[in-house]
RNA sequence: GGACGUAUAGUGUAGUUGGAUAUCACUUUGGCCUUCUAAGCCGAAAACCCGGGUUCGAAUCCUGGUACGUCCGCCA
């Protein structure tokens, strides 16, 4: 709780000093207790017992009797060696409630400043749909981009296309060649397209791409079919227009169904960038000879050439090849290439990237330091696996995330159609669209970014507890009581304009317990914010939520047609920051549930 | 074989960078709907992979194991 902090520190400095304690180091040690019934933050004694010749509980005990008295601290109290302080939960509520967390105009948006970040998220090949274990990049990513915002960071969401190279050659190439009678043959009814999808082109021209492999292996005239498929990349990555514009119009509404998905989810981009570009513009071949002059340069048997960054530290394999025996460019050399463009335009980059990258990144940032270059910041992600193993679409082991938010729609629809018999279809659709795709969302967001998931229906489907519909339930609720004072004639603008509305004398629980969370709010969305772990403030807002209940149950707002104006405006001001925390975590706040 | 990451109740997870009685949810279980939405609230039970070390104090740091994941292409 910095806000506490921030008060208590200099008391707590002029205190130490008096009796004897001059280093800083206690600074650190000043960290949140574990049991609030104790307090918002203990002082550990036992490093004073040495320094001064004194007991930790004797240092404690004087330590909480010379704290002077401060309208922000509540209870302090010394026990076996630690020093208690709490907050006051008067002062809390006035800290609360005249602007103190209100930041921005929005309760809980800072003010931007004059940061231009720039998030590069997704970036999957556009050869097939999502499924789940790709969407992990897109979901964190979109809520960094969504929670830098909150933050009020200047960000742009940017998606680097993939042009060029075999894979989107291999599609141009299929789609050029072979007609939907060969391709269902070669297929042989082999995860045939859920007609839910049938005119969408990722899963329509994936098949395309899927027979296009399989031929590759077994057809007669392979050999022709991969020296047509090496000509197409040759060329593309010599910057041959039509072949490009080939590949373009393969890939295109690939890339569109796509991202219709992500869409569904609530993700957007600003920018989209092409690889290809890089090498039609010269980037990458200037880049590749400015890479001959470093001294770390080397040239295999055939002329291709790499990097020696074992020079520079890397362990384990160290020769990162950029340009192949032909002359052409590698994925990496085009990757420092754009990131050379990307650092051009904005102070800081963030990479999301699967944990496979890690390599490959380390690479790209220690040429990048080489060419004097800054290094990008990265969040890495391990991989969403399935109970039966590895999400593989060659065998047949995924779930599309098409699949999964249809059937979470559909389960959220069930529910809602139990719990209110009488909602209309509109309204039914509307809500379990809302729930079932933020579900989704929340189930991945929730858990840290670099522990291994395996994702199972019955999490991401379920409804109660730690879960997006948890945290919409609780913001509806106290939307429902704002409609409820409007129907009873109540004008809550005026209400919530009230200054100086009386703190009540006894607090519940409940309202402590909410107030002290909104008091750390900001403090925990900074942190998701600048270590990049989106998790941290996902667990924030399930505070928030139950924080609310409890309130909700303690402290009623309309009463016998009285309003109690102090609830309301703490009620609002919960509300608020709930809903701009639940954009942030890209939940659809609803209004109605 | 090497590099990097992960290991916490029956299950899934959090742990603010070394502090007290380790978080939350599911499951199990006892209560709460004639007052603002019970997708809710209040309670009970249940865990730090195994050895060593560092120190007043270790889930957290060091070290040695074990298990799992990822990578070690002139692929993207």
């Amino acid at each position: 709780m910095q806000m506490l902090r921030d008060v208590l520190e200099p008391l707590l400095e002029a205190v130490l000093q008096d009796i004897g304690v001059n280093s800083q180091h206690w600074r650190s040690m000043l960290v949140r207790s574990r049991e609030h019934d104790q307090g918002d933050l203990s002082l550990p004694c036992f490093p004073f017992a040495k320094e001064l010749g004194k007991s930790p509980i004797e240092i404690a005990e004087t330590l909480a009797q010379a704290l002077p008295n401060n309208s922000a601290l509540g209870q302090v109290s010394a026990v076996a060696g630690y020093l208690n302080i709490k907050a006051n939960p008067e002062w809390l509520a006035s800290q609360v409630m005249n602007n103190g967390v209100r930041i921005g105009d929005a309760f809980g948006k800072k003010p931007a400043n004059d940061q231009q970040i720039l998030i590069e998220h997704t970036s999957a090949n556009p050869n097939g749909p999502f499924h789940v274990g790709r969407a992990r990049n897109a979901i964190l990513g979109d809520t960094l981009v969504r929670l830098h915002r909150l933050h009020g960071n200047n960000v742009r969401a940017e998606y680097y296309v993939d042009d060029m190279g075999k894979q989107v050659a291999v599609l141009a190439w299929a789609l050029e060649n072979l007609s939907s009678e060969e391709v269902e043959k070669t297929l042989d009814q082999k995860d045939t397209v859920n007609p839910k999808w049938s005119g969408k082109a990722d899963h329509e021209r994936v098949r395309w791409y899927q027979a296009a492999q399989a031929i590759r292996q077994d057809r007669s005239d392979k050999e022709e079919i991969e020296e047509e498929i090496g000509r197409m990349v040759h060329a593309s990555e010599h910057g041959d227009e039509a072949v490009l514009q080939s590949f373009q119009d393969a890939y295109q509404p690939v890339l569109d169904g796509m991202l219709s998905t992500l869409e569904r989810l609530g993700i957007s981009f600003d920018t989209f960038t092409k690889e290809s570009i890089f090498v039609t513009n010269g980037d990458v071949s200037n880049l590749m000879e400015k890479f001959k002059t470093f001294e770390i340069h080397g040239v295999a048997e055939n002329g291709a050439e790499y990097l020696d960054l074992g020079a520079r530290g890397l362990k384990g394999k160290t020769e990162f090849f950029f340009r192949r025996g032909d002359g052409s460019s590698l994925y990496a050399t085009r990757d420092i290439a754009y990131h050379i463009w990307k650092w051009k335009q904005s102070n800081q980059l963030i990479n999301v990237l699967g944990e496979d990258h890690k390599l490959q990144a380390k690479q790209v940032g220690m040429t990048l330091a080489e060419l004097g270059e800054k290094v990008p910041d990265v969040l890495f992600y391990s991989f969403i696996k399935l109970p039966e193993g590895k999400m593989s679409t060659r065998k047949g082991n995924v779930v599309y995330m098409d699949d999964l938010l249809e059937e979470a729609q559909a389960q959220a629809s069930a529910v809602v159609r139990e719990l209110h018999p009488d909602y209309p279809d509109e309204l039914v659709n509307s809500i379990s669209e809302a729930a079932g795709t933020s579900a989704v969302r929340f189930n991945i967001i929730k858990v840290s970014p670099d522990k291994g998931f395996t994702f199972r229906w019955e999490e991401a489907l379920a409804f109660e507890g730690g879960s997006a519909p948890f945290v919409m339930y609780s913001h509806a609720r106290a939307c429902s009581i704002a409609r409820k004072c409007v129907g009873a004639g109540i004008d809550v603008e005026a209400n919530l304009a009230k200054t100086n509305v009386p703190v009540p004398d006894q607090m519940p629980k409940g309202m402590v317990e909410l107030l002290r969370t909104i008091c750390v709010h900001s403090d925990v969305l900074s942190k998701a914010v600048n270590d990049r772990r989106p998790h941290l403030f996902a667990n924030q807002l399930l505070q928030l939520a139950t924080s609310f209940n409890s309130f909700y149950r303690d402290c009623m707002i309309l009463q016998d047609g009285e309003l109690n104006v102090f609830n309301l405006q703490l009620s609002e001001i919960a509300r608020n920051l709930m809903r701009t925390s639940m954009e942030g975590l890209g939940i659809v706040p609803i209004e109605q549930m």
